[in-house]
DNA sequence: GATGAATGAGTCTTCATTCAT
DNA sequence: AATGAATGAAGACTCATTCAT
């Protein structure tokens, strides 16, 4: 019963998987995962209705792997440039920028990293929390613990104020104008942040 | 086939729509526009399956009935509190003061906003954001200009500044803890936000 | 979305449901549970595609509903014909007619208990077995217990012995020609357990 | 893409047919033939998905051949050790004894054997009486008519008699306990079939 | 012969919506 | 106004089968 298209022969197995993975972000970055659909993913990454299936078990394994190689992906750039510097206002800014730089070379990533975590579905807000995890350590270990010690910012509660940068990172990066880029600027942000942060002298 | 409940009659129309309106709230912000189930709403306001389209023409008319009343409501509550002021620092702490109120208040018109302004599908962002057209222009025009004119704040954009405190507004006071109460202080918040925008004296 | 066919507004709830379950019962007693196709139900029963989900939650709970019905159906059937006999040998006779006579009445149910009985879900037979507890206790004490007291049977274990009449009512009874019917006759059968039971004078 | 496993080459073609026909055994007498699932088969037989095709054009020739196989392997074992008596009493007892043992030597045989057989696929039941002819012609014949013939049995219809014998050997023998084996004791059923049969004097 | 990725028809189930009562 | 039975489009998922390698 099964016919075949015109398959170019030159995909190989993994790179169909990665064609689904993308066509998914796609769905489920624009969609939510209430409303994406498979088969259109499926068709999205040139394939057969239920050739997802033949990768990913189901919608919500589906969803579940992006949020963990997403995830792991952004975690990772970001980590990356902040750690790059070592002063704690350098890497403050270089978080916002990192951060909004991601949006921008990546703004299909980023999209479906902020409609997951903005998703109504517990489940998977929980499985993005575990995935950002890391994030909120880098931010309160190795940024504001770091200026706290080089004695530039003055912090009462780093856990708290490791969850208002987050939190306004997420935010601002979020902001998305006509185009798709972010509406805000991410030096104007840091230094919004670094003046709350900074001791007074 | 239609029997009548032998209710009393002191239900009058517009406490049936009020009921509905109740529950549509409850079932769109735990579950989304997507997941939320259009029985599950006329049942749990006590009505039969077919009534609330006596109410409300479509799924689609419902929520953006709810998210006008909802957002004028929220909007009403915090324009009141922060008017209720003239000194622009104790706006903006009133500004968030007021806002996690809210939150505490009518955690389920708080967790619906959220649930919306997060939704997936682009119109009822962009109705949402139509709704807090006026909450943009509070704290734009009531607090940061006030502010500025009255020589205690220092921001170069109003605008995006705006955009900022309101994201941060929407940012923290949607973390909430177990037991659904915001885990952040908007003292806190409001102090933090405070510090970026005083003037350097 | 929803166009109604010309319905017959005589049909009642409770007449609709008796339909759903009919054209289920013939569906399920051809196919069996794996291939029996739910939406052919609704549409047997002159209803659209989705409506047996208004009478029943699953495929499965529409087997269970029936095997439940007609079980106690067949079960009162034929209990009511046996007890209206006091002679044990009587009482045998009555229970392989009336068996036979209920294959020849309600061929449908008939086909169906068989065919769910011998279901290969083992959750089925099960419920067929809790369904037919009460027909292995007629033969057990009101056959053969009491052909043993009344000193015209002699049997050595009533338990197996009753399991072996059901065996054998299950198995000839199911034996169907062409037509549908019956194809041994239950006075032989009969006559062939009296002989295989009857007391050694 | 094909890589052969690194498996020693003794498993020659017909050996691969076996494991496959062994699989599908188990999988047919385990799930019916409308849940058997080929890909499981497949697998079970330590091969690719497509492999079965190479051996069996479809499922349904797959479960043909094993009906054909299995049931002339079930035939064959009855038939030689009833032959092996020449008195109907004997063969008549060694009927039921090998037909028992045949179920407990051979499990999933018998299992897929009365699966099959209860199978509610019209198609296949065929299949089974057609391979079950001459299990009949061997009770008709060379046991209940050289038992007439020898004067010991008392038959007024040998065919219908055949039939009611055979009824009782299927269903007693797949009357399995919590181990798969057999409830009933074949002595006893022969016993109970030899009082019915024997010839009064 | 063996492999297994791809196919796509088919099935159960959900649910917004309609409308006769 | 309220009811709720009926509708049917839509979507997640299964799986027998094909065929390029």
């Amino acid at each position: 019963m099964a016919r075949y298209r015109q398959i170019d022969r030159e995909k190989s197995v993994s790179e169909t998987r990665q064609h689904l993975l993308l066509a998914a972000m796609e769905e489920f970055g624009q969609k939510g995962y209430a409303s994406a659909n498979i088969n259109r993913i499926s068709e999205a990454a040139g394939l057969a209705k239920g050739t997802v299936y033949n990768y990913f078990p189901s919608k919500q394994a589906l969803l579940l792997t992006l949020i963990n190689e997403i995830g792991a992906d952004h975690l990772s750039y970001i980590t990356g440039q902040v750690l790059g510097e070592t002063d704690a206002i350098r890497r403050l800014e270089c978080f916002y920028t990192a951060g909004f730089n991601y949006v921008e070379k990546e703004p299909l990533q980023a999209r479906f990293l902020i409609t997951t975590l903005n998703s109504a579905e517990e489940e998977f807000k929980l499985a993005m929390f575990r995935a950002y995890q890391s994030m909120f350590q880098l931010v309160s270990d190795e940024i504001l613990a770091v200026g706290v010690s080089q004695g530039c910012f003055q912090v009462t509660d780093v856990r708290r104020t490791a969850a208002l940068l987050m939190t306004i990172y997420l935010g601002t990066s979020s902001q998305l104008d006509q185009n798709g880029r972010p509406w805000l600027d991410p030096i104007e942000v840091a230094r919004f942040v670094l003046q709350a942060l900074k001791k007074d002298s």
